[in-house]
DNA sequence: AATGAACCATACGGGCGAGTATGGGTTGCG
DNA sequence: CGCAACCCATACTCGCCCGTATGGTTCATT
């Protein structure tokens, strides 16, 4: 038969041009990174019926796991103080989280990513206020520095991983995060 | 001749799927909101050389006016922290703008806005270094609590804009804001 | 009026990317 | 072995979008 094979074949994802760059997956193909192994689309479309639904499961399993990450290693820090600062540490030296975080925003017009992003980033803001209030500040306080707070971390994000910021280094990086403690965490 | 007008004839721009909706420019046709006359590509090829073109045009434009704007309108507060006050209220009580810094840094993947968008949030960080240090911070200070104040700003444009995230009512947004420059404002 | 430049509308070309069609291979199992 | 169900690779279709080609219309100038 001697296939002529136009262009490269039909592969979903030439390896060259994603594979290369390392961390770049604009989250329109986000679904696309699960399969970036040379796989072609007969494989795909017998799994998925549809971009969309890989994109679907992927946030679903992102929506799970994110939860359990960060929340979870918390509840040995009783006092609220300590953990709000062990949280910023925590967040502060995590990387991928972030990266899938970011371009999960990057990707907010996606009607399938909006909601997800919704319900996760609420949940973060409540947990945020609702650790402020126990270190003491009064309700109306706890939510607003949750906001602010929040949004300094998104902020952030944008920044530094978006933005071609010059990027911090370490000692900058640790300077930076200990006046964000020093600033948000009420006294 | 009956022109057979295949589609809806060769509009770059259907009428009816942009100009319903009131704010959704994805900075990547950021370009076609310029002509949201149904305008067609004869028009507009004429005058410029390719969609990119008058991207490029329209943010060498943007990097101008939006100088102007805001910076302008403080140089008559003298007292810096006065001055910092005012610029927290104005940032807050505008709105055109922010949707369109919030688009530009949802596009900041094109190569062509990247660098545009890193100047002006380069600068903007400066002059917010230089306030907090004229305002009595330790050099080192003023520049966290910049980054960390436009982190913020960032931050909330994102979540309040992208996001669905329950739009904030007057009041709620005042007491915000109050809030923010309680917590960023030294004294 | 005449002509050329500026301007714009319509039709067309080509590329790209999502999804389909189809056939070949592989594995489980009678 | 033989036959399904399962899995996957290649080729193809189709719609969309960027840009081009072409021909008309308007305007200024003489």
């Amino acid at each position: 038969m001697i296939a002529p094979s136009r262009k490269l074949a039909d592969r979903m994802v030439t390896p060259a041009s994603k594979l290369d760059r390392p961390a770049r997956l604009s989250a329109e193909d986000w679904a696309l990174a699960a399969l970036r192994l040379g796989v072609t689309k007969g494989s795909f479309y017998w799994h998925f019926p549809s971009r969309e639904a890989l994109l679907v499961a992927a946030l679903e399993r992102w929506e799970v796991m994110e939860q359990e990450t960060v929340f979870g290693q918390l509840e040995a820090v009783p006092e609220p103080r300590a953990r709000l600062k062990a949280l910023f540490q925590l967040v502060a030296h995590e990387l991928k989280p972030h990266i899938i975080y970011s371009e999960l925003l990057k990707a907010l017009d996606h009607p399938v990513v909006q909601p997800v992003l919704s319900r996760v980033s609420q949940r973060r803001l409540d947990y945020l206020a609702a650790s402020f209030r126990q270190a003491g500040l009064p309700r109306l306080d706890a939510q607003n520095r949750a906001r602010l707070t929040y949004a300094a971390y998104v902020g952030f994000l944008q920044l530094s991983l978006q933005l071609g910021q010059p990027r911090l280094h370490h000692d900058e990086f640790e300077a930076y995060v200990g006046h964000v403690m020093a600033t948000l965490i009420p006294d």
